[in-house]
RNA sequence: GGAGGCGUCGCCUAGUCCGGUCUAUGGCGCCGCACUGCUAAUGCGGUUUGGGUUCAUCCCCAUCGCGAGUUCAAAUCUCGCCGCCUCCGCCA
């Protein structure tokens, strides 16, 4: 959620960044609305309340006064007093499901706001984004003599990947990784966790189900809910990534500045279920139902989010250049940020058999919002505040996996490890067919 | 899953049986001031969080795990839920 100050001071600042990210505006001038309501409805409320307070406070004293002297003068004045408190005990009672309604209201409308766009964010849709850079040569299979094979195929033949298990298990876009691609994965999560620790990050094994507070805390209950899985038997969700129950993990805490910035390396299995994304990348492991990653999450002073969400790209693209992969980082469109994103840098991998680039990581500047939504906050000598949070990629397995398979490809079938993660894979250089032994495809 | 115990403003704690004297006690920690060659000690004041109001101070409302109820009045009584601990059962 966003400052309430800036709906009451200027709303047009959330205006234009709801119309930046084509979305609704109607929504900023019923909570400009119910806003001014729901403070007059408590006001009316807290008033109330008081005069009540006030009344009951006399008929302790009388009541003592009454059990020691009886006297009917007393008690009728006893009586008097409860008949007028009883009465106002109704106003009140009314007054306060007038003031609640209202409240509740407000929340409902602000949850229907997304994050104010950092102004640099180009304006547009998916295709609007800015290129930042360009790293890295594609190889030229051409000249090399030899037309590369998709990812699927390399996995295949490697016995690294098997989709039509996964299929037969748990059904389209699932898999299972064998061997070679079990411990690829493997040797890539302790690389990330290695660079992630010396980068000052705590690794951290979260929790797959969240509440729906963590849910909705962290803004993936908006647009984004459709692609939410939901255990309706347990009123449970499955992350999407670990970026959920990192955000909630300070939730209703109040951190103190000098502990800041707290960065946290998450590893869980994330879920998704790709639902408007029928017929977009069938085959193969680049879009399936569940995956692992390792997630970057920092909480930091507002002032610093900035400066941090660099470095964050900049983690983000050391982790690429020790695979040795050509990439390009794109600075996204508003348009196509989450609804908590204020500014968003993704980093896209070459893909040769596509001939393009395609995601395999992206880093948000959430500013505030999340941290208002999930009640954490700073304090320093100035005060208690709401402090920013930001997440990026580190390594998300499948999509690393094929880019991997795809751009160290040889001709035979085989793929050269990357130096980086040889160390990680017992110092093994290149990825071979192991020789047939179990029942494999 | 069953039985019992517990949940108070950073930490510990009083209060809950028997509703009003709670504006929630005391200690520790922390902040400010005073005193003192320095430090320590001592004294005085302050110290939950959120909202409203105000130039500001003041003041007002809510907040004793969460929610509902009873009542003129709830930390205190009733009901539901959540969490933690102990024991039993089951179990990777």
């Amino acid at each position: 959620m966003i400052d309430p100050q800036i709906l009451r001071n200027d709303p047009e600042v959330i205006r234009e960044s709801q119309r930046r990210r084509g979305e609704d505006t109607q929504v900023v001038d019923l909570l400009v609305a119910a806003d001014i309501a729901a403070r007059d409805e408590q006001r009316v409320f807290d008033e109330l309340r008081n005069s009540q307070k006030t009344l009951s406070k006399e008929i302790g004293p009388l009541q003592g006064q009454l059990k020691k002297n009886p006297s009917p003068e007393l008690q009728q004045q006893v009586d008097q007093l409860m008949e007028r408190a009883s009465n106002l005990a109704a106003e009140v009672k009314a007054a306060e499901i007038k003031a609640d309604d209202k409240a509740r209201e407000v929340e409902n409308l602000w949850l229907q706001v997304s994050n104010l766009v950092d102004l640099r964010s180009p304006v547009g849709g998916e295709e609007d984004f800015t290129l930042l850079e360009t790293v890295g040569t594609p190889r030229d299979f051409a000249a090399e003599g030899f037309e590369p094979k998709d990812h699927l195929t390399i996995g295949q033949g490697l016995k690294a990947i098997d989709t039509e298990r996964g299929a037969k298990v748990s059904g389209s876009r699932f898999y299972f990784l064998t061997g070679h691609g079990a411990m690829l994965e493997f040797a890539l999560l302790n690389l990330a966790m290695a660079q992630a620790q010396v980068n000052g990050f705590i690794p951290m094994i979260t929790p797959a189900l969240v509440l729906p507070s963590a849910m909705e805390g962290t803004g993936f209950l908006g647009q984004a809910a459709e692609n939410v899985y939901r255990v309706e038997s347990d009123d449970m969700y499955l992350v999407g990534t670990s970026e959920v129950p990192l955000a909630a993990y300070h939730s209703d805490e109040i951190i103190p500045a000098s502990q800041l910035p707290l960065r946290y390396a998450g590893w869980s299995s994330c879920f998704r279920r790709e639902a408007g994304a029928s017929g977009r990348d069938t085959t193969g492991i680049i879009r399936v139902h569940q995956f692992d990653k390792v997630e970057m999450f920092v909480y930091c002073d507002p002032a610093d989010a900035q400066a941090e969400h660099e470095r964050l790209l900049q983690w983000e693209k050391d982790f690429i250049n020790a695979l040795e992969i050509p990439y390009r980082v794109i600075d996204v469109a508003t348009g196509d940020l989450g609804s908590s994103a204020a500014r968003k840098f993704d980093i896209e991998a070459w893909i040769p058999t596509q001939g393009k680039y395609r995601e395999v990581t992206s880093t948000s500047n959430t500013t505030e919002f999340q941290a208002r939504r999930l009640k954490v906050r700073m304090r320093d000598d100035n005060g208690t505040r709401p402090l920013a949070t930001l997440n990026g990629t580190l390594c998300a397995m499948p999509r690393i996996i094929v880019a991997i398979l795809e751009n160290h490809q040889n001709s035979d079938g085989s793929v050269n490890v990357p130096a980086a993660l040889q160390p990680f894979l017992g110092g093994l250089t290149k990825l071979t067919a192991p020789a047939t032994k179990s029942a494999g495809k």
